[in-house]
DNA sequence: GCGACAGAGTCCGAAAACCGCGAGACATTC
DNA sequence: GAATGTCTCGCGGTTTTCGGACTCTGTCGC
């Protein structure tokens, strides 16, 4: 992992819950009130430790997400799904990674793309299985729409959060897909 | 972020129902008007496992269908049964697939056909069975109508909608069928 | 640093299963 | 003997399934 300039005083993150339809939600923002990771919270630990390569060290304490973050996702899953794109976010990953986390957000609710248009759109053709990697590792879910994303042949592959929440937020968007193989 | 190129844009559909003397009856229109499927109320699982196979991923909201499509059909139901003619459909099958769905719409209301003979038509003089699996892969129950269809003997054979509909229908049409069973 | 390895994928080919049928071979019924 | 019924097989296009080969990147161990 690159090393920032930041790096000099450790990095201050603050810890909020919301529950969502599809599960208690952690919301971690730092002190300009930026979100750094949107995760699930029977996946707190790989969020940790997503967090901590990307920042090294850094303190974490629980308090409240500001209200225009909180607000956003409760519209997102109202159904307004255009709430989430003013949200500012910052993550710290390679380049490669945020060229691909940059890709998602061109992914419009009601939208899927297969990774292998993914792919080719953030300029690596064949690296398909590369930015599964990618996706993977894309601290921020939901805002960053990592879930739009399928197989090519339309089937739902994986999804950090289980499969069946990426099920349940396609559904939400107004996206039809193979039932789960039976 | 950065601006990336199409994501493959799903197909849009809209969902429409009417209620015929057969059923309730569904219809999936695309954005430009055009039908892309007719099917029955309680067969709707089949409808969309269809049309995923033929689309790939999609979303679909109720809406209304055009008009022109709706009084299509309710004057069929009524007995001008070439209010189907112009009706524009499409679809998106194999080459053979769409061979005999273009030879279903050359027989006319009143008219039957056996398997074999339809196979003969379409240049497959062995593939009747074929022909019956491309028939009931057809998209647009009625509209394309496959249930013009009957076995070599004279007898029904089979219809994805239930034998009683396809009976329903080619009586409302004037053909005479030997009854199923003495 | 360098190299091995795993992974939220995809294409390709082959084989098997699936059927909205037909025809021929027989058995059974008047 | 015809008429009717059951059975078996051949037919041909799709779909599904299964392996295998190929690909690119981040991580971890040395």
């Amino acid at each position: 992992m690159t090393e920032l300039p930041e790096a000099s005083r450790p990095l201050r993150l603050i810890l909020d819950h919301i529950s969502t339809p599809v599960g208690e939600t952690l919301l971690l923002t730092d002190e300009s009130g930026a979100l750094r990771a949107v995760d699930f919270a029977d996946y707190e630990a790989r969020m940790k430790t997503l967090m901590r390569r990307h920042y090294g060290t850094m303190t974490v304490e629980p308090g409240r997400a500001p209200n225009a973050i909180r607000n956003g996702l409760e519209r997102y899953f109202a159904g307004e799904f255009w709430a989430l794109k003013g949200l500012t976010w910052k993550t710290n990953g390679t380049l490669f990674q945020r060229r691909v986390w940059a890709g998602l957000c061109g992914i419009w609710a009601g939208q899927t793309m297969s990774y292998r248009d993914l792919a080719q759109a953030v300029g690596s053709p064949k690296g398909m299985r590369a930015v599964g990697l990618a996706n993977g590792a894309n601290p921020i879910a939901i805002v960053v729409p990592c879930h739009r994303v399928i197989g090519a042949d339309g089937s739902l592959t994986g999804y950090g959060g289980g499969l069946s929440r990426k099920a349940w937020l396609l559904a939400h968007e107004g996206v039809e897909i193979a039932p789960p193989r039976a």
